[in-house]
DNA sequence: CCACTTCGATACACGAATGTATCCGATACA
DNA sequence: TGTATCGGATACATTCGTGTATCGAAGTGG
């Protein structure tokens, strides 16, 4: 299984897996979702799914890093766009951070094991690092005069847990990103 | 099964079974607590398990419920109290509502329940409106002249969320309650 | 104190999901 | 195009958790 070959075939399968696994765990969550299920979804049987993963749980682990990875990136470039207003800032990333709802349900799952497994918790740990880093660097260039730039950054990121919250439970993404601009911008602008 | 009578013993294993399925549940997570360990915590083996419930499910409910009726109660009681300052609100507030960090894990998983099956919404919606409308009524006694009553209630209870997620990260309850203590301060004062 | 009820323990049958071993078709490469 | 390797399907054994049926003991009321 080390240093394995990787063809275009394989690749292709390993993806519709990822494809396949995100949509069933982001409908019946980490916990419920079976391997079957997953193959079901993604056109194979279980053969497929053991000659690329060894567990659901590297399967899962795979997935969250591909996503986090990409949420970090589209994050970091939206923080980095040139802005008119820090209104704009604001806008954008309450945009880029409540794109997915699929997303947070997973996120949420992670969160819960991470919550439960202190290993585990490393690897959401440097995820939000990530994010938090990107959200100060943005800050201490506004035009804002933050007294604590750390501190408003870790703020950024409660509401954005807040309003996530507020997203899994009435499933209404456009209110979502009215109610995050709002409470960031309470938090900013003052 | 319908009106039964409930007896000094029932009442008593009912009791302890759902005392240790709050700490498997807050342990395992709902989705992967298991009935016999349950059973094993509180003592007792399957048959008592089945003699007081219809199914785990049945169990979680009837310890959410009782829970949550619990807190809600405390944070009425909590806010009711005469205070000399709304800072001693606040505090007292963030100190009520950051008690646990075991319910706090149950709630969330609850919560993911509730975001993938409408039906259970309901009874999560309720509670939230009750803490909700505790809060409100608190915040219109204050002698802050808020501009907007219902909407600082939601962002109150968005730091609420928004600090949960760190205090299930880092498990240090005093910080999560100072940072509480801080975001609220931040919302409310300005 | 005895008969009767209820509660929880034990044993069993069943179903669901997993992981593995094996096989065959597909694919890459000479 | 022939051949060797790879990838996924299939079948099987096994484990784990559930739910039910039954039994004995503790508790209750007359």
């Amino acid at each position: 299984m080390l240093g394995r070959m990787v063809t275009r075939r394989r690749a292709e399968t390993r993806g519709r897996l990822l494809d396949a696994a995100l949509r069933v765990f982001a409908d019946k969550g980490w916990g419920q979702a079976r391997i079957e299920e997953i193959c079901e979804a993604a056109g194979y049987t279980r053969g497929a799914f053991y000659s690329n993963f060894a567990s659901l749980d590297e399967l899962f682990f795979a997935l969250y890093d591909d996503r986090a990875e990409l949420i970090a990136a589209q994050l970091t470039a939206a923080l980095a766009a040139p802005d008119r207003s820090f209104r704009s800032v604001i806008a954008r990333t309450a945009d880029t951070l409540l794109l997915d709802r699929d997303w947070l349900l997973i996120k949420t799952d992670f969160l819960l094991h991470a919550a439960r497994n202190p290993q585990v918790a490393g690897r959401l740990a440097e995820h939000r690092a990530r994010l938090r880093e990107a959200i100060e660097q943005r800050l201490a260039t506004l035009p804002l005069d933050l007294p604590d730039v750390p501190g408003t950054a870790r703020a950024v990121i409660a509401a954005y847990d807040g309003v996530t919250v507020q997203l899994l439970l009435d499933a209404d993404v456009n209110a979502a990103r009215a109610w995050l601009t709002e409470l960031l911008t309470t938090l900013l602008v003052r």
